[in-house]
DNA sequence: ATAATGTATATAGATTTAGTAGACTTTATT
DNA sequence: AATAAAGTCTACTAAATCTATATACATTAT
């Protein structure tokens, strides 16, 4: 399961992706509209930031933009920023590999196998869709319940 | 990230699938195998008795065993049983479903949808991967590693 | 009778997660 | 220059969860 932080961040990142172009947003303005603890997000846009996915401005009339078009950010990215893990196993994940401690021979561990296979699959559909993407099936949806 | 007790749970399914049609097997010698905490594993295999996946036998000579065939035993079923998440997000899981609280619409949620993609596509392969299977992939590991 | 095994419940320690607090810095506006 | 509106940074705490251990008990084979 993700937690809250990638959640809260991929939702921060959907809607600065509908702003992009325009003046930059304010922490609390996007924490009330995603409902997200202000303090929280903070800490979650300063990482984003410090990750060069943000800029930021301070002062009146600041707040946070997106670095580049939505279209160029993928959930992956967000996933791996925040820590969230993509991999079931520690075997099988590529940026934060760890050892099964238990396994004797990882190279023909079965269950590890299973688990390579349904990271690849995860991995695949998260790297493929863009924030642009995410928008885009927002729209769809809706689309779709007006039908 | 699947827990230990889950991935616990695993190995001890496929080790008693392997020795599935012989006497029953002992958690200490399962423990010692799998390199798995005896205590908890012993936890771990009075949970999938009670799931009706294990039959038990007290006593000397007594142990565990697989009640059916390692081919009717599905990988996605362990994960249910031992809390394992297969969703990503609470809001898109069919077995332990909970509402974002952020969330302001859950139909026309962007983030929702894709992970609804990713959770369609790990659900079919660890719905579709078997006991049997995972011991199968074992065979095919280790012939390969010996070519 | 004894030893080998599983059953059941409680509890403790460690880790992680989620959220809060507070003092500080920068910038626009008046 | 003063003020208010923002972001920055670090520390802390509360709660939950996970992992593992402890202990007493029940059953069965020999």
């Amino acid at each position: 399961m993700l937690s809250k932080k990638t959640r809260y961040a991929i939702k921060a990142l959907v809607i600065l992706g509908k702003n992009f172009g325009e003046a930059p947003m304010q922490i609390q303005k996007i924490a009330s509209e995603e409902h997200i603890p202000k303090k929280f997000l903070e800490q979650i846009l300063l990482d984003l930031r410090n990750a060069g996915l943000l800029y930021s401005k301070k002062g009146a009339g600041g707040g946070y933009g997106l670095v580049k078009d939505p279209a160029e950010i993928f959930v992956v990215q967000v996933l791996r920023l925040t820590g969230g893990p993509i991999a079931l196993l520690p075997c099988v994940s590529l940026n934060f590999y760890q050892r099964c401690e238990e396994c004797s021979n990882e190279a023909t561990c079965g269950v590890r196998d299973v688990f390579l296979e349904v990271r690849n699959a995860t991995l695949k559909i998260l790297s493929e869709t863009s924030i642009a993407d995410v928008i885009r099936r927002e729209g769809h949806l809706l689309d779709n319940l007006k039908v």
